[in-house]
DNA sequence: CACCTGCTTCGGCATGTGCCGAAACGTCGA
DNA sequence: TCGACGTTTCGGCACATGCCGAAGCAGGTG
């Protein structure tokens, strides 16, 4: 651990307000210019200015001149992890996070599945004792192993790859962790090759089919309503 | 995505080097009672219980009564998983506070170089832009194929292998990352040869040589007491 | 060169917040 | 019931920091 005092330093340029809103738009779109920046936050270029100085300073983002314009993104992926690990920490207010339904239940991300679906299978997992989770990755163990090798995944062919094994992804709309990384893309491929799940015709969101419902039941004891 | 000036809020909580303080102590240690807190962070209780009601306020630490005590613990995992986060993006400072033991300072992870030496080494390349680093793997930009080159590393016959070329493996001493994979182990075995590091007698330990101390501040700016 | 534009630096103002002294509250033990 | 102790609440002070107006700098353009 850094010292305290370096800590809060960290922590404290995110503490404001209006940086913290730079940041999240930073982490959600293209790079930006300082005066777009300005704009969009509601405020003069000269905050701006001070604001982004200090954030460069901090190592939160860098910056690119092109001519007299000055391109600000984020510094690195650490940042956009930080970014999210701290969202995960704000109190809900009523709603926990006001996502359409359907999407909510079970969604694409990337390549692996994610929703209410994509958590629980991958808590249900870890409840009986087939994923084991550590800091920000999973692992299978050995009955872990032989389990998805029922659902036809091939392990081996997967630690060929130099993707990371599996990964702990966090849900936005769950707040809870699923299994991304090689291993979720390969679960979900699956999946859908067993036609558990099946993609709605359009967008990210995935539907439940009769056979999954029971397949989900029977295997790891999840049901739904 | 929260609001921002929810995340701010909850940043701010983090961004005070008090409390910064308070909650990598609870992060470590076992839970404490508010005067204790007090004590160690060298502030009168009546401060110390203002900042506890803000953090129990933003639900970052949960109490337990006990009789007169109060008992105060980090709220959740994702309290210490946020904190970690944020730590990795504190601007590192060149020397270390305390003075590492032999296998904290510098070891292998299976073929290439871990510890402080090893993430110092890796964190030193990217702030020169010679390697930048994606989710979780790296990469040289063209400066850096240059710059390894100069160490005697074989790029060539390094693309050709199977294996992941540079991957960022989490360093469990330091919780930072270091530079794994092809790239990793390649680094190493030129290190190796060139006598800027050698094995310790036994066990996965590597001593600094003199000549590895010389090299790599000339080279990459790095000095250790 | 002059001029516009994007951005930064400087100075001063106003607000926010960390700190402690004083005091109150609740629990425990004599 | 009383006093000791751990903790919280209240009030006021001092410092830190975000904000903008004004001014300065540098790149692009005619």
């Amino acid at each position: 651990m850094p010292h305290p005092i370096d800590l809060a330093l960290t922590a404290s340029l995110i503490g404001d307000a209006t940086r913290a809103g730079m940041l999240s738009r930073l982490l959600e779109g293209p790079a930006r210019t300082a005066g777009e920046l300005a704009r969009e936050a509601g405020i003069s270029p000269q905050t701006a200015s001070g604001h982004l100085a200090k954030l460069l300073e901090g190592n939160l983002v860098r910056v690119e001149v092109q001519g007299r314009h000055r391109y600000y993104r984020l510094a690195n992926p650490d940042v956009a992890r930080a970014l999210e690990a701290l969202s995960l920490l704000v109190p809900t207010r009523v709603a926990p996070v006001r996502v359409p339904e359907p999407l909510r239940f079970a969604r694409t991300c990337y390549d692996h599945l994610a929703g209410t679906l994509g958590v629980a299978m991958a808590e249900g997992l870890e409840q009986r004792g087939l994923l084991e989770s550590s800091e920000d990755t999973y692992a299978l163990t050995p009955s872990g192993e032989r389990f998805v090798a029922k659902w036809g995944v091939d392990l081996e062919e997967l630690s060929q790859g130099r993707r990371a094994f599996a990964r702990r992804c966090l849900d936005w709309s769950e707040r809870r962790a699923h299994v991304g990384g090689a291993l979720g893309a390969a679960l979900a491929e699956r999946l859908f090759a067993l036609r558990w799940i099946a993609r709605r015709p359009e967008g990210r969101g995935v539907r439940l089919t009769v056979e999954g419902r029971r397949g989900f039941e029977k295997s790891l004891g999840l049901s739904w309503p």
